[in-house]
DNA sequence: ACAATCTGTTTCATCCGTGAAACAGTGTAC
DNA sequence: GTACACTGTTTCACGGATGAAACAGATTGT
């Protein structure tokens, strides 16, 4: 059943992911840390494989290096194929520009600017669409 | 309001759909504590929404759920096949609409063509502002 | 009645990941 | 030389997530 106290998160891994790319792009730590939001001293850190980066990280880095989390972070399930009949809603209005301006800022095509202006766009429009007036939660599972 | 929390994490929904499946299998928290390893004190917290759970409680608890990481965790991805060592894979700008578009359906908050329409737009304000050529690049010295 | 055993919640002390800032090298200009 | 601007690393105080254990409530058995 449950594994003796193993860590899921797959560290090394990750850490040589984001060197290799981050030299392979020519960038310093400071740089991917300005792109990410993750500082440059955790950035060192999850590098040199010492300590296991927490959860808000790995997504934002994750992102960054555009790899599923399931290749960094281990023992989630697979299920998603054929239909989603769970009935759980992941992404409700309050997370998703906060996930879109995480991807925007990782995407070293966009200035910070840019970035933060497209992530305000998004946000209006999302808002105004999701925001259908009533104050209705979820839609409703038929 | 979380302002700057940004919060990649959806401790809501993960919590409630724990509690969802614990109570339709009749489990209590200790049960689920020895199914995942879990204690029961931090299921109880994170099925009342109090804290962040970290990477590695994450990771076990969407492995229980049976459901991909990326619907708790806002990580942007896409899967390589097969090979498991050097492999990953970037590709940088062409993602983004599509990472954003996956989300959106993702969204069980916005109807079928809601979500069309907002990737539509995203994706036309994305072109706008990331095509080559222009300023949109980082200033880089080497 | 009492006790025993469940349940979920909440202290409590400990551990650890975090970012800012200090630090140590390494060039590069002047 | 010696400033300066960069690099990656490490120190530091702090916030917060954690599990064990204490806790309160409910239910059941005797």
């Amino acid at each position: 059943m449950v594994r003796d106290a193993k860590s899921l998160v797959n560290t090394d891994e990750l850490g040589r992911a984001i060197r290799r790319k981050r030299e392979e792009t020519g960038l310093s730590l400071r740089d991917v840390a300005d792109e990410t939001g993750v500082s440059a001293s955790t950035l060192s850190r999850i590098e040199n494989g010492t300590g296991k980066p927490d959860a808000d990280n790995i997504a934002r880095l994750t992102a960054w290096l555009n790899v599923p989390m399931e290749r960094i972070m281990g023992g989630a399930g697979r299920r998603e194929d054929g239909d989603e009949g769970a009935p759980v809603v992941y992404f409700p209005q309050e997370a998703m520009p906060d996930i879109v301006e995480a991807h925007l800022r990782a995407d070293r095509n966009l200035t910070a600017d840019t970035a933060k202006a497209l992530s305000e766009l998004f946000r209006v429009a999302y808002a105004q669409f999701s925001h259908p007036g009533s104050d209705a939660r979820n839609r409703k599972r038929r």
